[in-house]
DNA sequence: ACTTGTGAACCATTTCACAGCT
DNA sequence: AGCTGTGAAATGGTTCACAAGT
């Protein structure tokens, strides 16, 4: 109940991804520590996570699986479906959708924007492609809250602002842009230049540490 | 000279294109204000970052673009050329493989790899496409110390383990799936599915924070 | 006057370690 | 005996605030 912290809910968000899975293989119970391995983060980590969103598990089952699913998604699951469009439709932004449509039947791609008048017409990993400079209306019209932004550099900055002014609440912003933007407006970065950097970086160097991983000491 | 922290090397890195591009515009000293501007960090975080790494600039200018640029290389770039391949090359690994052939000449893509028989043989973003069963043997030849990992869920491990017995000491993970590795194999974990829900939980939820944004109360 | 560099304070997050339950 | 729930400690990271330089 408390406020939960960014970090809090990636985890939930995880948790949630893999208790899924295990009902959907027939397990009943799991224990933290069961958590821990599957999830890589620790045994009482999971329990602290579990705390605040005030769950609460018996010493001799552990966690009751779809009980706990329930809590989670009553936490991360205000309301029903959420509408998301998809701003340039290059490589990143088709493997977004697939993974959406995949996937996730809580949320649906109402359309995805482009300039390229090869693409603007045509339906693109399932989703109906439109000019960019009808992106204001489409968002409105459909009550669009959350985008996804895989445009240039340049444009993300412009783009982003437009969607924002009609009516979007929430970014996932593929391009390597800061943006800056009303702070009740959510951005989540994913910046894979980053990323590609710091592997390289890491492959490099001799000695390098499993993020997340299971730590115990090998041995 | 101290051990960075991940959270600074990611900041050096978004300092290094940043830079490069200012350089590239003219520019020849910034301060500290304005590379937190244009990065969303502070001004304080981005003065504690380039104290850590020893570089020094002056009150009246600030800091030398170009000499900083070099003091970031020196820090980030042990050494010379690295061998990347991809692994699964579907969306994802072509977004990857674009991105990585575009702008980073101090990488090298040798080869990508799948299983689908329509894939191998076949020159993939600009990659050619070798069967997975190839995969130690290729490694092994071109030294390759760095993969993207996009195959499905299922298959992470396996392919990921095969991979570090071949040489490999660096793993960027596109598939939702915690490695266990040995402690000195770097993963660099890139969850889109994870994203996406945070960036859904945001749009749906009332009131929300930018991450990394210039924090500036709008007022 | 406006900057850098930095000790110290602050805040966030994780882990320890153990009481209490079954 | 082995788990959960949780204060308390520890760690890690960020910001404050100011001396010192120009």
């Amino acid at each position: 109940m408390a406020n939960l912290s960014s970090k809090t809910i990636e985890r939930l968000i995880v948790y949630r991804r893999l208790l899924k899975s295990l009902l959907d293989k027939g397990l009943q119970n799991i224990y933290s520590h069961q958590l821990a391995e599957n999830t890589g983060f620790s045994a009482a980590q999971v329990r602290r996570d579990l705390m605040v969103i005030g769950y609460t598990g018996s010493p001799t089952k552990g966690y009751n699986i779809s009980e706990l699913l329930s809590s989670i998604f009553e936490l991360l699951d205000p309301e029903g479906v959420l509408n998301f469009a998809v701003i340039g439709m290059g490589n990143l932004a088709r493997a977004v959708c697939a993974y959406l449509q995949g996937k996730y039947p809580r949320y649906k791609i109402v359309a995805g924007f482009d300039v390229d008048p090869y693409k603007v017409g045509r339906v693109i990993a399932g989703v109906r492609c439109c000019h960019i400079s009808e992106m204001g209306r489409i968002l409105q019209e459909n009550a669009v809250r959350a985008v996804v932004l895989a445009v240039p550099a340049e444009e993300a900055r412009r783009v982003a602002e437009l969607a924002v002014n009609n009516g979007v609440r929430a970014i996932l912003n593929f391009s390597p842009t800061m943006l800056s933007l009303p702070a009740d407006v959510y951005v989540e970065y994913v910046d894979i230049g980053v990323s590609v950097e710091k592997v390289a970086y890491f492959a490099k160097k001799g000695r390098s540490f499993n993020t997340g991983g299971s730590l115990e000491e090998q041995e």
